[in-house]
DNA sequence: CACGGCCCTTGGG
DNA sequence: CCCAAGGGCCGT
């Protein structure tokens, strides 16, 4: 494992110069399938993609759902049955899309069934919308995305990554209607300064992700998946290197694309919700680093292993359902 | 260690 | 028009 440096400002500028996107033509060949059994409580597609984990996933007029990870394409549609139709670039498009959605390693009704019992506040939330599951996202996707998302609501931080993914991706051409950019590689998004990044609608954000790309480029491609199946603590900690990840953004990472099911994230809503209901010792206090490993260990401790999956749940009703409502 | 000021912008009331 | 939005850093 590389060790990553947090990097004071950095004094080079690159010349912002895009990189030439006009010859990409995606050629894989595409498959399709279809996933039988699933229940709308094993998952809600709809609910799982509006959540606040990825950014970039858009509704097509056919209800289908069209996005990318780790530069294939995919489209999902969810039949009323539960069923899951898919089509995606290969090869093994259908193990592809069950690693995303995390069909073959949780099951997420059985833990949910043991929560709702032991929770009252869990099984509300669940009883207004279950089968918000966590997805295995690509790594350096979700850790730009995250870097993008500190005081932005949903909407905002979807608008910013889709500006950067046109601007710095892979084009993957046109799919159910819907035009598709892989998310940047790290080398692609290194190419971008600052001043562009800001002109994208990044705000104060745009430093953060100049020097992490920087930072990333010069590291082998594959340092953030390294990361899956390393303890948690280290980890976060290895994330925390760079500038402009706290522990919130490090949880978040770890949880939506490092398989760290256990990971809290603890944002103003989990935060509003300990101190409601699992935490009512830090009511008034701020959110200091002793009381967000307090939370996060209230929410282990209730929910057990899979207690990020738990915590997605809360969220869900707690920030996407109010903010509808 | 705890607290507050500050950073950018924009979707939605 | 105004406000709040899934934070983090840097001072005190």
């Amino acid at each position: 494992m590389a060790v990553l440096f947090r990097l004071s400002r950095r004094s080079y500028r690159g010349s912002g110069a895009k990189p030439g996107k006009s010859a990409a033509w995606y050629n894989a060949r595409v498959e399709s399938g279809c996933v039988a059994g699933l229940s709308r409580e094993d998952l809600d597609l709809a609910a799982t993609l509006t959540s606040g984990q990825v950014f970039r996933w858009t509704r097509a007029e056919d209800e289908s759902w069209i996005g990318t990870v780790g530069g294939r394409r995919a489209k999902l549609r969810q039949a009323d049955d539960g069923r899951l139709w898919w089509e995606a670039d290969g090869p093994d498009g259908g193990a592809f899309i069950r690693s995303f959605l995390r069909l073959d390693d949780v099951d997420f009704p059985a833990l949910a069934e043991g929560w709702c019992a032991r929770d009252a506040h869990f099984a509300e939330a669940w009883a207004r919308q279950p089968g918000v599951r966590v997805l295995r996202q690509d790594p350096a996707e979700c850790f730009f995305s995250f870097l993008c998302a500190s005081v932005a609501p949903i909407a905002r931080i979807s608008g910013m990554l889709r500006g950067v993914a046109s601007a710095y991706g892979q084009p993957l051409g046109c799919v159910g209607g819907v035009t598709l950019w892989a998310f940047p590689t790290t080398t692609q998004l290194a190419e971008a300064d600052e001043e562009a990044l800001r002109a994208l609608g990044l705000g104060f954000r745009a430093r953060r992700v100049e020097e992490a790309a920087g930072v990333l480029a010069e590291l082998p491609p594959e340092t953030l998946s390294a990361l899956r199946g390393r303890p948690h603590a280290d980890a976060k900690r290895e994330l925390m290197r760079f500038f402009g990840v706290g522990e919130k953004i490090a949880d978040c990472v770890a949880l939506f694309s490092l398989d760290q099911d256990d990971a809290i994230p603890v944002d103003t809503h989990v935060w509003r919700m300990a101190c409601a209901w699992y935490t009512p010792e830090l009511r008034g206090k701020s959110l200091t680093p002793a009381a967000y490993a307090r939370v996060g260990e209230a929410f282990r401790d209730r929910f057990g292993p899979f207690a990020g999956w738990a915590q997605q749940t809360l969220f869900y009703r707690a920030a996407v359902l109010r903010a509808r409502a």
